[in-house]
DNA sequence: AGAGTTCTTTGACTAAAGTCAAAGGATGAG
DNA sequence: CTCATCCTTTGACTTTAGTCAAAGAACTCT
């Protein structure tokens, strides 16, 4: 369940009318269509399985497509077998441990789905084909705009230990990522300890997409009354979403739940997408209410009754 | 093969590859949860067929589900009576044709279909609810565009002949429709006859989606070089989609090929709309150039060299 | 070094999905 | 009235997709 989700808050059924029609059109219509062409004379399920094993340069593991398509480990050891008697893909034990099994394609694999995808390719041209440019400038933006929505959609927000190791991930990451964006370097250390941002003295976020982490944010007390909210970050791959607008409103509802009445945060000077995201979601400067060495700028937002 | 698709023009590769992009992540991650979950204790073809049929009042013959989901006659006589016997369906011999089967709900099946829409509504409203209610408004804006253009798409404009079944068709269709709309109604004598637009002499469209007729078209010729364009028609279905500007173009496209430098038409006072489309297809209002009860304004458009 | 865990393979299944052809009743065109 | 065609049913398959459990090799932790 999602911590961010307000169930009280209803969806006009216009609007989940509009989603299920899509839905019904484009999966009758339109995707059908790749995945009919996809195989042609092979199995679905093989297929697919060939077009992620070539899809990722240097080699896969077993165990990563299995993870990858949820697939059974005899199905899927018995169609790798199959893959490979067809001269598709090569199978060889990792060399860093030998339980691994790496699988490549082999060129005849590469070739077939180099193929495939121009067959796809070929059916997508032909649809777009007969729409004018202008048409079809629209529509690709209006996917482009539909994909995006439908990706922040499915993210979900979780509160989760400050110690769990995704928590951990996310922070690492995160420290990495302005590491290398602060001229001055970050020093990890001045990341929260687990045990402040969690049970009753503080709170985790992790944003979880298709059950990977792809953003954080920390809330901690820093005195009666006054969250501290530290790290919000996102994840390049899932930038540009609004995300991190999400990640600041579980952050606030739960200090509200906690009896915060005000929020503040500091950040640095180099992340101006940041201080304007800060600001756009009600949040106004204030002076220094901690001394910090990346700080630059601090904020603070009075949480209204919700 | 479509007859305005112009393949000489080049879709961008950029295009393609977002319409894939798309699809990819459309049916993997939101079109899948619909199956998956339509279905919960039963078959994904019975599910589907039993949806199928509650979907349609009235009852539907066998034949005509072979047709729409394209099952193989046997298969779907088998899970046809598998329904039955579990008390979904109804089997009844068609009054009219004694061959044919007319298969209805019972109420324990329309009952399991309105619990699975339930299901599958609850599910949409799921994953709308993380979402502002501005960015679900953009959301089902962007599908609404990307639906209508890919409708747009999918649709062909085809030659045919004057004188076939689905010319016949729209050219009803058509004379019903205005004959509602025109307040001294509509004599269908005045339809062109199928030699007019056949041929040497003319030529007649039929946009087709999905296997339905749903617009037409006829080119007459009215002198040498003089092409006279008649009866464009949309079905009410597929309404504001462009697609009477499609099929102007491939009208026009048939006049310069047939060595025609200009085109005219006429149009009934009513018809506004279809004035306005004119206008913006480059036509220009021109005297009468024949008298005619039904209309009141003249246009003509000279056709450059494409 | 030993115990527990991880990863793959293999055998033994099952259910779903779909195909093909024969057969029989019903219809329609000539 | 007859013959070709249409629609459905039935029998007899096949392929695909997937599950479960046992077993063995390799690894990790202590």
């Amino acid at each position: 369940m999602s911590a961010d989700q307000v169930p009280s808050e209803q969806v006009p059924s216009e609007q989940v009318a509009a989603l299920r029609r899509f839905n019904r059109y484009f999966t009758r219509r339109i995707g059908a269509l790749d995945d009919h062409y996809l195989g042609q004379d092979r199995p679905l399920g093989e297929a697919r399985l060939l077009f992620e094993i070539a899809g990722t340069p240097g080699g896969v593991s077993l165990r990563e497509l299995r993870g990858r398509l949820g697939l059974d480990a005899g199905y899927l050891s018995r169609m790798t077998k199959a893959l490979q008697t067809q001269g598709m893909v090569r199978i060889s034990v990792d060399p860093q441990d030998n339980r691994l099994r790496t699988i490549e394609p082999t060129d005849a694999g590469r070739l077939e789905v180099t193929e495939q995808n121009r067959r796809a390719d070929a059916l997508a041209a032909g649809l777009l084909d007969t729409l004018t440019p202008v048409q079809r400038d629209r529509l690709v933006e209006a996917m482009a705009t539909a994909q995006r929505l439908l990706r922040l959609a499915a993210i979900t927000v979780d509160l989760v230990d400050g110690a769990a190791p995704d928590a951990r991930a996310c922070l690492d990451a995160y420290a990495a990522d302005i590491d290398a964006r602060f001229p001055e370097g970050f020093d990890p250390s001045d990341l929260v300890r687990p045990q402040e941002v969690s049970g009753t003295a503080g709170a985790f976020f992790v944003a979880y997409e298709e059950g990977r982490a792809v953003g954080c944010g920390a809330l901690r007390t820093l005195e009666p009354g006054v969250g501290e909210i530290k790290h919000v970050w996102v994840h390049p791959r899932a930038r540009r979403l609004g995300l991190a607008r999400r990640i600041l409103a579980a952050l606030e509802d739960e200090a509200a739940a906690r009896g915060h009445r005000v929020v503040r945060l500091d950040t640095h000077a180099s992340l101006t997408e940041a201080q304007a995201m800060y600001r756009a979601a009600g949040y106004r400067e204030i002076p220094a209410y901690v001394d910090h060495v990346y700080a630059s700028h601090w904020f603070e937002k009075r949480l209204g009754p919700r």
